[in-house]
DNA sequence: ATGTTGACCGACT
DNA sequence: GAGTCGGCCAACA
């Protein structure tokens, strides 16, 4: 199949494009749709990108944390008032509430 | 071509 | 709780 050739670079852009507004997932969970372990790659690729379509604002570590070398506008501040704009509260300064807003695919 | 690094995670010590 | 290591894979020097 022509998606199975895609490499793990284009697939993680489709599967963020996916998360819809006011959920996160997990650079894990991302990962383990994929069929891989790589969450590094999952990161790589956010790093990477320039791509404004790409909602990569809804992409978050395992602590819920918001990445500090988050690649658009001015860091993880921008990535916070992004998701705050969604209606995604945080506990902390950097650190959403998985347990509301986590996307859980089933 | 080889080795290091990376917006990470899970398991182990 | 904190530190270390392996995993898996693309970009870079």
């Amino acid at each position: 199949m022509t998606n199975q050739k895609l490499k793990l670079f284009d697939r993680v852009y489709e599967t963020v494009k996916k998360i819809p507004e006011g959920k996160v997932m997990t650079y894990g969970q991302i990962a383990e749709i994929l069929g891989t372990h790589d969450a590094r790659k999952v990161g790589w690729a956010m790093h990477g990108n320039k791509d404004p379509r790409i909602p990569c604002h809804r992409v978050v570590n395992r602590k819920g944390a918001v990445a500090v070398n988050y690649a658009f506008g001015g860091g993880w501040k921008e990535q916070k008032m992004r998701l705050l704009s969604e209606g995604v509260k945080f506990k902390d300064e950097m650190h959403v509430d998985l347990k509301k807003y986590l996307w859980q695919i089933r």
